[in-house]
RNA sequence: GCCCCCAUCGUCUAGAGGCCGAGGACACCGGCCUUUCAAGCCGGUAACAGGGAGUCGAUUUCCCGUGGGGGCACCA
């Protein structure tokens, strides 16, 4: 009989969360939810000096937004808990000293300066760094000693030194570590905190995760692991390790690679289902095709069978297709609703807020198949919210055409639109098109100069949908300012 | 330095001995559509790093090398 299936995400808040770590937390929500399994959050605060006050609300808030819930945790509990390791201590503490009576671990005294100066003499003689076993065999005196002279000690492990440890990972295949290339970790510091190997095995055992999907950069600390679910006698979870999150440089992405947190990405106008769906597929596909995916789809076809093992790099181009892809197929109200908080931050101080819910109405249709991000459609579309229209006179002057011959064109437009009852596309199409022939103009050149006119630039939305939702009076005026601005030149 | 791992277009990837003279997507380049930009449609450029072994036959198996990544804290 198969263990139900309990995997965790197990964030240390110590940063904000970094998009590898929401990949880590994506991939385990989706093997539990594909698998009816339970999905745990649980929060690894064992390092009091790197806590970043906030963190911990970023992370969580961050779930939130993908949509990645979870079973037991933070703010919904559980049969399992505390669901923070900084409650647990007395659990470690146990652990610790429980090894130490069966041999497995001992006290070691040496200063932190020692140990400095000890891998910096290892790092010279290009030795592998790592403890040299001083205080593994202290007798009974010498430790009364040291505890005499007031030292705190910290925990290690007694690694074997003879042997090797073999394990299965379901993503990697068997892999094997010789005992002899790892030396005795610390399991206990001596702020009496855990570390992360400690508390991880305990909390794992303890809550009975079955599987532990994490980056590959645990791999090499999962032998450590084993020994120590051995010599505590816990059977140990299934390991799968995913592969990492690249930068540009194929170096483990990190700040210096640009956004790398959950929340910029949010910020700087990105759906959730795109980073969900994006992100899941950075080390795992379904077939030669599919491309797209609903979270409900990834649930349906997630299978660690189906997780590479070559590290990929995030690519930016490749998201932003996907964002603007997600905008399209949005419905116009949810793409206007998502987006206002967007219009509210930024568009010019100057637009008077709030801002008209039913203008806005009409404007974003104009702009939903052309925004890639949220975040650019203030941007996109200030021009409809401002007054006053700042551009270079010059644009006004398109493809073979002089000041005269733009003057006249835009007085014309103006002659023609004035009468104009109805100010909607077939109306302002019907008068312009026939204008552009009788002015022997290329319907380019003329929808151009007015582009300029209603909108300050040559790149825009459709020009009489444009006009036509600025209305009559506006596009008027804007078609006069560029009048007066043409003749000033 | 030591240990572990990885290796298909620029990028994400499909491919589990003949279906591959290698497929899809992003990006890029053409074209169509078109009042600009997008979107859409059509087309194109572009990869199995190298060397052995084994097989009737290797992108696909094994080995060697090469390149890359990760780890080696009283951080996670």
């Amino acid at each position: 009989m198969t263990k139900p299936v309990r995997v965790r995400f197990a964030p240390s808040p110590t940063g904000y969360p970094h998009v590898g770590n929401i990949r880590t937390a994506l991939f385990n929500w989706l093997f539990a939810r594909h698998s009816s399994g339970r999905f745990v959050v649980r929060i690894e605060d064992t390092d009091v000096t790197r806590k970043v006050e906030g963190a911990l609300e970023v992370i969580l808030s961050g779930l939130k937004w993908l949509g990645l819930d979870w079973d037991e945790g933070p703010g919904v509990g559980g049969d399992y808990g505390p669901y923070f390791q900084s409650q647990r201590l007395s659990l470690y503490r146990e652990a610790a000293e429980r090894l130490i009576r069966q041999g497995n671990a001992y006290c070691c005294y040496c200063s932190s300066q020692r140990l400095k100066e000890m891998r910096e003499e290892q790092a010279r003689r290009k030795q592998p760094p790592g403890y040299d076993r001083r205080c593994r065999d202290l007798s009974e005196a010498e430790r009364v000693q040291k505890e005499a002279k007031g030292i705190t000690p910290v925990v290690r492990f007694k690694t074997p030194f003879e042997g090797r440890t073999r394990f299965n990972d379901l993503i990697w295949g068997e892999v094997v570590f010789e005992h002899g290339t790892i030396d005795d970790l610390v399991l206990l510091k001596s702020d009496g905190y855990p570390t992360y190997h400690l508390a991880n095995v305990v909390d794992d055992h303890l809550m009975e995760i079955s599987h532990v999907l994490r980056a590959e950069e645990w791999l090499s600390s999962t032998p450590r692991h084993l020994l120590m679910y051995q010599a505590l006698g816990f059977e140990p979870p299934q390991f799968a390790h995913l592969p990492m999150i690249l930068g540009a440089d194929r170096a483990k992405l990190s700040k210096r690679h640009g956004s790398v947190s959950i929340t910029e990405y949010r910020e700087q106008g990105y759906l959730p289902e795109t980073m969900v769906n994006f992100l899941a597929l950075l080390g795992w596909s379904l077939d030669d095709k599919a491309e797209i995916f609903s979270l409900a789809e990834l649930v349906a076809n997630f299978s660690l069978e189906r997780v590479s093992r070559t590290g990929a790099i995030f690519n930016r181009d490749k998201l932003n297709w996907m964002n603007g892809a997600y905008i399209r197929s949005l419905s116009l109200d949810d793409f206007t609703r998502r987006t206002l908080p967007f219009l509210e931050n930024g568009l010019p101080a100057g637009v008077r807020r709030p801002l008209s819910i039913d203008y806005i109405g009409q404007v974003m249709p104009l702009i939903q198949e052309r925004a890639r991000t949220l975040a650019e459609v203030p941007e996109l579309t200030a021009f409809f919210f401002t007054d006053e229209l700042d551009y270079e006179p010059g644009l006004l002057i398109v493809k073979k055409m002089d000041r005269e011959s733009s003057v006249q064109a835009l007085e014309a437009v103006r002659q023609r639109l004035s009468p104009l009852q109805a100010f909607d596309t077939v109306s302002l199409e019907a008068v312009l098109r026939p204008l552009a022939a009788e002015l022997e103009l290329k319907t380019g050149q003329l929808f151009g100069t007015l582009r300029v006119a209603v909108t300050g630039r040559t790149v825009a939305p459709p020009l009489f949908e444009t006009m036509s939702v600025l209305g009559k009076e506006r596009s008027l005026e804007r078609v006069g300012a560029a009048l007066d601005k043409l003749r000033s030149l």
